[in-house]
DNA sequence: TTTAAAATCAATCATAAACATCCATAAACA
DNA sequence: TGTTTATGGATGTTTATGATTGATTTTAAA
């Protein structure tokens, strides 16, 4: 077995449970615990996780604040068919923004091509360039974790613009503040672009999502959720009592 | 077989997984050991794959840069000696400018951690992020071609920076006006970033430069040339007609 | 709290696999 | 024809791995 596989196992048991025990890793990849030790260690100096006696605890920067690999690698199934949705509401000569998350990134393949694109997400940027869609970048200061545009200069570039639609990722909705993004500076950046849009959507891949948890985003501005599984009860609370839609992929 | 073809089966393998091994690559390409090691590195080099011991795994940020990977791995090696040279300028606590061109690329791997990048180029950001450094990218349109942030807004963007030093591509002087990259838009971006610099430095990976190339830059701002192969005779007029400095990595 | 047993750890070593390097051959090229 | 290029094999070298050792930590009983 190769390296890079075992790693990837070690960090995959570390996304279900908080620790994982040497023993288990051993039976899981079938190597000798020298092996296993010098992964954790190998992993450890990456800042992947923290060895701990008996095994490996995850790290809870990291669990927070979830890379787009790792998430891309979940809901895979559901995802796409909410992005295909969202990608269907696009038409040609639109000009959208699409917001740096692995969801929306999913949206990209069901684009039309004759439209214009503004993202704030690198990796977004480079796929819509392959896929010949004409494409803005929004400038300012790199995010390492996620490959997101954020600070001063990204927002003030945004000011330029208007959209015909936005799409968000839903993971960037709070409770009480409007948003979970646990940084700031890129739940400003989503707030901006909502609010230069004519319509907003958001994408919410998993439904464990709130009526509460939308309402921020209610005064702000209207906007559509879609999701692909929510409870019937949960969907008339929406639409009593929010501007939100809610529609299923 | 030919070789781009075992160069798909190669990528297509790792398509489905995450990691391939050696062996199973002679088994489906039905070549010899030595062989899959030589696409191996050439692939590697290209940034489409990550050699690890046993065989290959995916690249995990799957920004792959066709354009850039078809150089020959001889003008690579040349231009990785100037990239080396030119990154050794860099001193930490530098706020620097990167040009977007694939010579300026091979710099990454050879600048300090502790500096601040700004960078026209999508790769170029990405990459950076990977090295941990802290990177700003600025706005604008993206070129698909060069995955180079251009236009108006790019323009705008780079008015507030200030750099210590900038490095720029030697495929962008043009005889008559200063520059010979076919974009005006792009040669825009390089004029301001030079005019923003306390020092600039342009990499000449090619020594087929001329004097007169170099004229207008000169005009505009004193520069240094990093090249690896120079007529001494050419390299004397530089000395002597212009204000433009040469070194050899 | 002290002590002993068990578990886990770090360090070392031998081995087999994988590696880079070199060289010979054959094909493509000029 | 001679030259370059791609390939496959042979070579020592390096690396990853698993076993072994003794040291350290945890656990639990006295």
């Amino acid at each position: 077995m190769l390296e890079p596989e075992r790693h990837q196992i070690i960090l995959d048991a570390l996304k279900s449970k908080n620790t994982v025990k040497l023993q288990e890793l051993i039976e899981l990849t079938n190597s000798s615990e020298s092996t296993i030790r010098r992964d954790l260690i190998q992993l450890e100096q990456g800042k992947f996780l923290k060895r701990v006696h008996g095994g490996a605890a995850r790290l809870q920067g990291k669990l927070q604040e979830p890379s787009m690999s790792e998430k891309s690698s979940k809901n895979l199934q559901a995802k796409k068919a909410i992005a295909q949705y969202a990608g269907s509401l696009v038409e040609a000569g639109d000009c959208i923004y699409l917001d740096a998350g692995s969801t929306i990134f999913e949206m990209i393949p069901f684009l039309p091509e004759d439209i214009v694109v503004v993202t704030n997400g690198l990796m977004h940027a480079n796929e819509l360039l392959d896929k010949k869609i004409k494409t803005l970048l929004i400038g300012g200061h790199c995010k390492p974790t996620t490959k997101a545009m954020i600070g001063r200069g990204a927002l003030e570039s945004l000011e330029y613009y208007r959209f015909d639609k936005c799409f968000m990722g839903a993971n960037g909705v709070h409770p009480q503040f409007g948003y979970t993004t646990p940084d700031p500076e890129e739940a400003q950046i989503k707030q901006k672009a909502i609010s230069l849009s004519r319509e907003a959507f958001i994408l919410a891949d998993e439904s464990k999502f709130s009526e509460i948890a939308f309402s921020k985003i209610a005064d702000i501005h209207a906007a559509t959720i879609i999701t692909n599984d929510l409870d019937p009860e949960l969907k008339e609370q929406f639409h009593s009592k929010t501007n939100i839609k809610v529609v299923l992929a």
